[in-house]
Formats: C-alpha cells, structure tokens, sequence
DNA sequence: TTGAACTCGTTGGGTCCCGAACGATAGGAT
DNA sequence: ATCCTATCGTTCGGGACCCAACGAGTTCAA
C-alpha cells in the first residue's frame, strides 16, 4: 500500500481562506501538521494504553521524567516534563494518590521538596514505557529510518528556535 | 549563525535509560520532539499573542476553525478542532461569553446547534492570524523551505497511520 | 401510532493547566 | 539580632479536557 501523505481537505479549505494575506504557507503547513499529530497521539495513547493504569498523558509524563532522571525537585521536575510548578502539584498529588510517586522533604533546605517514583512507579514504567514505543512505532511505520532521524533533527532545530 | 539541531541533555538521559529494552529509538525520538515543540509553541503563542485577547489555544482553535469554515455544526466543529464535544460545549460558551461566536438552532433538527464566529470573532481572527503566522515563521526560520515541506509531508504520513 | 433505537449537545465528576498571590524558609546585610 | 530580599512549593480562581451518563429530539418499523 502507498504510504498516504495527501492533505486534507481542512488544510486545502484553510489556505484558500488565508491565502489573501500575504502569509508563510509553508510555515503554517508545517506548524499546524504538527498540532494535527501531537494531538492524535496523545489521544491515542490515553485511550489504548493509560486508560490501564489510571494515567493522564501528564501523569505519564512526570513518572517518565522521574524514571529516567531519578529523584528530582519540584522545579527542575516540572521544568523537564514541560508544565508550570502549580500543575505538578496537581499532578504529584494524583501520583501520590496512586501510590506510583513520593514527596520527600529536602534535607537541608525547608522549601525544597524531592519527588521521586516508587517501586511500584518505577515498575510500572518498565510496563508502560515498551508499549508506548510500540506506539511510537506504529505512528511512524510508514516513515524509513531516514526520514524519522530527519524529522527528529528538523523538530530539534524548530525547539531551539523557539526557546531561544 | 549555525543552526542547532543538538540533542538535549534530557534526551541523552532518556536514551540510556531506555535503550536497554529493546526499544525504537528513532520513533522514540521523533515522537517524543513532536510533543516537545508542539508544547513548547502553544505556551509561547498563548503568552505572547493570545493573552491579549483573553484567548486560550482552544479558543483560537475553535474560532480559527470557524473563521476558515464558517459556520459548523458542533459535532463537526469538535471534530475538527481536536476535541471532544463535551470539551466544545464549554468552549463555546467561552467564546459566546466573550462575544466572538454565536450558538444557533438548527432550522429543522431541534437536537443540532449551528456555532458561528460573530463579526467581531471573523473581525480578530483577521488580526490575530497574521500574528500567528510571524510565530510560526519565527519557529520555523532556520529551517529551509523544502525542510518546512518535508517536515508537513512526513507529519501527514503519519497523522494517516495514527487515525487510519 | 406508539415505542424502541438512534443521534446530538449538555452535564457531572475528576484531572490538568496556567498566572498570580501567598506563606514559609533561606541567606545576606546592616 | 533583625531586616530585606529572593526562592520554593502550594493554593486559588478560571478555563480546558476527557469519559460516561443523560435528556431531548428524530427515525423507523411493527
């Protein structure tokens, strides 16, 4: 089967519509397929593989942040899985609440707290993270070695540029 | 200035982590930037653009969708914004209670809702878009034209294997 | 024609998400 | 010793987000 790259009729009914303006189509094809993806992955993976374990995407990502990292402040942790350090309260909380992470007190430092994942955390990563590559794999099946390698250097490039 | 495709140091960690189960990296890779820069350019879009007109990424979303479409139907308008109808249901509402869109029966379909943009929502989309665009240029500038074309063609490859 | 099956948008409950404001702690200066 | 300022995590208020359940409306067959 061919692999499909068409676009899709929103994306031809929005150029036309936005056309007049003197804009940077090319930028705008590449930042809005870029939405179109993260979002129907995301969705994807909460409904065939978090939905299991009482994970959102964000819980997912935290725990992920923490099995990888180790333990971390609250800061440097929200920092990484990319949401502010009100959300991780949140987040850390349903974690807790899960059993899957711990607040532990900084040691010399009153203000400072370190979350870590637990046991079962860190076992249940080791379940989740081998089925959510295989997601990733199935996303991009139809993408060559090549082109993966190319599209993750492309968005690296966008991410500096952006953060910069 | 050379570009800067560099792996970041969470990357490098994640790898280590990760590689001794066997995993696909490539698509690891590739997905996991794809999250990375679509958060990275909501939050950047929504402090430095949309805040000034009271408007979240959904908002703008929605009311882009109706602005390219015009007037939708709310089933088809979740689906084409990339939430659900629950989700849209208080979006709306958001959007009527800022002046920018309408809710209106259906002629014949007592149980169907007709949402359209108000003048004044076609009237911002008008200004905001343009700005929006700069952003996406912005993020998109040191990548060359055909990158931009590549990267959108690969990103629709695999928008039709997720939602195929 | 009436009632079962379906469809559409909303509601309810829970989590996520942010910025701003807050309380507690820390650390340097006088 | 006591300020003054900075930092850290939490709380608060408002919106976004999903799924499951619901109620109103439609359709169609018995």
């Amino acid at each position: 089967m061919p692999r499909d790259a068409s676009v899709t009729r929103a994306e031809r009914e929005a150029r036309k519509r936005v056309e007049a303006l003197g804009i940077d189509v090319d930028a705008y094809a590449a930042v809005s397929n870029i939405f179109r993806v993260a979002n129907a992955v995301r969705n994807y993976t909460e409904r065939n593989l978090l939905s299991e374990f009482n994970l959102t995407f964000s819980g997912f990502t935290v725990l992920w942040v923490l099995w990888v990292w180790g333990p971390k402040e609250s800061y440097a942790l929200a920092e990484e899985s990319g949401i502010s350090k009100s959300t991780l309260t949140g987040v850390v909380k349903t974690l807790e609440r899960l059993g899957l992470a711990t607040r532990q007190p900084h040691a010399s430092d009153g203000r400072r707290v370190l979350v870590r994942a637990t046991r079962k955390g860190m076992a249940a990563m080791r379940r989740i993270f081998p089925r959510f590559n295989e997601i990733e794999a199935l996303v991009t099946r139809d993408l060559s070695s090549g082109e993966k390698e190319n599209l993750a250097r492309t968005l690296r490039i966008m991410l500096h540029s952006v953060e910069g």
